[in-house]
DNA sequence: GTGAAAGCGCTAACAC
DNA sequence: GTGTTAGCGCTTTCAC
């Protein structure tokens, strides 16, 4: 901390100072500085000037701390995914900030690690910064997260999934279509054996929907039920690869694998290559997430592309009109998702 | 929001509960609460059982805001990094959040998406919060960056770099020396002749040093000047496939190329393999970042492994020991890093 | 070891 | 449209 020259120094005893300060020098009240600092229209064009100058004079920034205890508000937006390192919602999360910039909220990111009972500690701790609004990923919270959310009165955003009965709006698509799809379109390029691999199925419960919905298109299309392996840790590529290292060895008739993850996809291809078995032609593969590889690798991934980005930035337009006194309104909008076809099938 | 039972709603007149509430129960002071929360130590084993059950009793959870606004520190610590998607900085924040589990602090995540007018913004706007410390990535700020650091007289811990000149303590290891130690082993691998690919080399100065490492020690050790194509926007194995599409198409003599991105590395393994170029054989690849596919590609990658968790982990445990009131140790912690050699060189 | 009292720097009624 | 007056819920001297 010794570091910084003095001639630094010596040009600011700026930043310290307070809204009463701006007020003097303007030569008005804290109540019309602080007016005309947030909602400049109820304050007369000659002295909003006087007060931006002011502002300007003395470096002025407002204390949001001071201002969120006095209002029980704060212009923070608490946000909590389940990771992230390697994941979908990086992209998420990246949209809403974009998404916010220009405004004065800031995004509280907290990361639950896939466990309900982390989610609960978040969503306690960030409370108690009085949040504008909170942003959940998924449908699934304990009694007590819920309980608080709603307590708070403030807007609730859950992302990624749909439900009938969000806490406030839900955001997403239906992760149990998106397992579906992959059926028809396994069907449709002949394939005649399935497998599956997915990874954190105990925690990840939108990969357990995928799933179900996988399966449960299979039989209904008259598959057998699909062979499958999953890797107790996250989805990566390195557990891809052996995930499907073992399928194949147990199930060698196996011709087209969905992977909930295109991180695991990743890991199949490779293995694939390894194995000498062709892709598409000996084995058909289909990811999740539509990460950004899949459409440089060779070959070229089949994926289901899920709206990562638009989640974000649709949170973010309704949060905003929310905020900012509109009405709330679908609780439940759905997304949807693609299946974006490339070589690999 | 009309969502919940009325009979969820009943059971918690709690969180509404204030200090006064408890001192009241407790029948204590609000001092001694304020004490028995958070120092312990101060305050007599039976007062400070009182307060515990008192607190258990309401569920009191303390309103951090007005402390954050007595005490002007906040329990949020602020990180700053170039971006979230696809990053090796991922990796450095989530080490921080686990480093973190079980104190009270918070990180307060922001995304400078590598440019120092963003940064400042961000700076600017984190410390209206007065965290208890700042963490930044990199060593290049802009001067009022630097100013706002100093005066907010908080650690602030740069990162992912060496400097002799730190604004407080800086946690990384040397770019530079990450770009030439790949050199060496090209080298001994038989290199002739080197290409290089990089991205977003307007913004990313980090990789501008590996790049400068790299072309330094390449003639030194009597190479020719390096092949060079770069991507404009931020690494990613589409630009990385394009690069080396387009450098081996210039220089089709090109027997070694070094990546400053895994991410890249990976379109360039994957163009090559669409190109019949068969890796390590006729061509020998090296990426920086060890992300995790690299262990399960085919070939497996070699690639310059950065410190990414203990960057992460370090920092926390450093900020941690300094706002407990320890002294400031090392102002420059370098962690080195590590080639990985795998299959692909 | 504990309490009283004075703020921290704003916002929000309410009056003018 | 603007000012006055109370707080918001804590922390922190300073006494005792």
């Amino acid at each position: 901390m010794e570091s910084g020259s003095p001639h630094i120094r010596e040009r600011l005893n700026s930043a310290r100072s307070r809204m009463a300060d701006v007020a003097r020098l303007a030569g008005v009240s804290t109540a019309t500085v602080s007016r005309a600092l947030r909602q400049p229209d109820l304050v007369s064009p000659a002295v909003r000037a006087r007060v931006q100058e002011a502002v300007e004079r003395l470096s002025y920034r407002r204390n949001l701390m001071a201002g969120a205890l006095a209002s029980a508000r704060s212009m923070t937006i608490g946000v909590i995914i389940p990771s992230i390192v390697n994941s979908f919602f990086a992209a998420t999360v990246e949209a809403m900030e974009q998404a916010l910039k220009g405004t004065d909220y800031q995004l509280m990111l907290g990361n639950s690690d896939h466990s309900e009972a982390n989610e609960e500690r978040l969503v306690a701790s960030f409370l108690a910064w009085s949040p504008a609004a909170m942003v959940l990923t998924g449908r699934r919270h304990t009694r007590n997260t819920i309980r608080a959310l709603i307590e708070a009165e403030i807007p609730v955003i859950e992302t990624w999934e749909l439900t009938d009965h969000p806490i406030d709006t839900i955001i997403g698509f239906s992760q149990r279509a998106a397992g579906r799809i992959v059926i028809d379109h396994f069907k449709a390029r002949g394939a005649k054996r399935l497998g599956f691999i997915g990874a954190m199925m105990d925690r990840d419960y939108r990969a357990v929907e995928r799933h179900a919905g996988f399966v449960e298109a299979a039989l209904a299309a008259g598959f057998p039920a699909p062979a499958e392996v999953t890797v107790a840790e996250r989805a990566s590529t390195v557990g891809g690869a052996r995930a499907f290292a073992d399928l194949i060895a147990r199930h060698p008739d196996v011709d087209a694998v969905f992977a909930t993850n295109d991180t695991l996809a990743l890991g199949v291809l490779f293995e694939a290559q390894r194995q000498g078995l062709a892709i598409p032609r000996r084995l058909k593969l289909c990811g999740f997430g539509d990460l950004e590889f899949g459409a440089a690798s060779e070959p070229r991934l089949t994926t289901v592309r899920p709206p990562r980005r638009e989640i974000g930035q649709q949170t973010i337009e309704i949060l905003l009109k929310r905020l900012a006194g509109g009405e709330a309104g679908d609780r439940v909008v759905d997304l949807g998702f693609d299946l974006v076809v490339r070589g690999s099938t």
